[in-house]
DNA sequence: CAAACGATTTTCT
DNA sequence: GAAAATCGTTTGG
């Protein structure tokens, strides 16, 4: 079933992030449909963390609408060439959201390949957040569409990794915030080929 | 208005 | 392992 707006309405964005693990992120996108399974995430707790778009309160054009209520998309440009797919949780006035960092294709692969322009199949196809975007057709225009809608859904299928295969590192590529680098907010699961290959501190 | 900077990936040495 | 690619957003003057 596909995940309704109250589930990221949830208070923690660090449960959120975890128990993301093992979704089915799905895109109907010119015409064709992608989904892979969560296999990597990162939760950005809003304005009292130093490595979020929202620390301190920073409310600008591009980061507004984390500060709606939870069950959108923030997706935003990073190093001028990729588009990172984060899913805005909590509730209006309190920005948190999840980063997604990798998916293990499921359908449309060869779809995807053609977008990420493969010729077969391999782990890089989706092991990273810009790679994954790329896959599966998200760009910065579907930044605010609801996740439980038409264009993207997260589907829960009933299926859960349990604790034992799931490892908790600190985020990745987020070394200029201080202290909070170490928090443990990254999720991934173990022996997984798509997760990415980016390391924490 | 100018300038610096990335929640990354790919390519080259 | 190092460095380039590349540009919208944010910040400072």
């Amino acid at each position: 079933m596909t995940l309704p707006a109250s589930y990221y309405q949830h208070r923690d964005v660090v449960f959120i992030a975890r128990d993301l693990l093992g979704k089915t992120l799905v895109t109907h996108i010119e015409g064709l449909t992608t989904s892979g399974i969560i296999v990597e995430t990162e939760a950005y707790a809003g304005i009292t963390d130093k490595a979020s778009h929202a620390y301190g309160g920073r409310n600008t054009p591009r980061t507004s609408i984390m500060y709606e209520d939870g069950g959108v998309a923030y997706v935003y440009r990073c190093y001028g060439i990729y588009d990172l797919f984060n899913v805005v949780t909590n509730v209006r006035g309190n920005p948190q959201a999840v980063l997604i960092r990798a998916i293990e294709p499921q359908s449309g692969i060869e779809t995807m390949l053609h977008r990420r322009c493969m010729e077969r199949m391999h782990p890089t196809l989706t092991s990273g957040p810009g790679k994954l975007t790329r896959a599966l057709g998200i760009t910065t225009a579907h930044t605010g569409l609801p996740l439980d809608g038409a264009t993207i859904r997260i589907e829960d299928s009933g299926f859960f990794y349990d604790d034992n295969l799931v490892e908790t590192t600190s985020r990745v590529g987020v070394a200029y915030a201080a202290q909070d680098a170490l928090l443990p907010f990254r999720f991934l699961v173990k022996n997984n080929p798509f997760v990415s290959k980016g390391k924490g501190l």
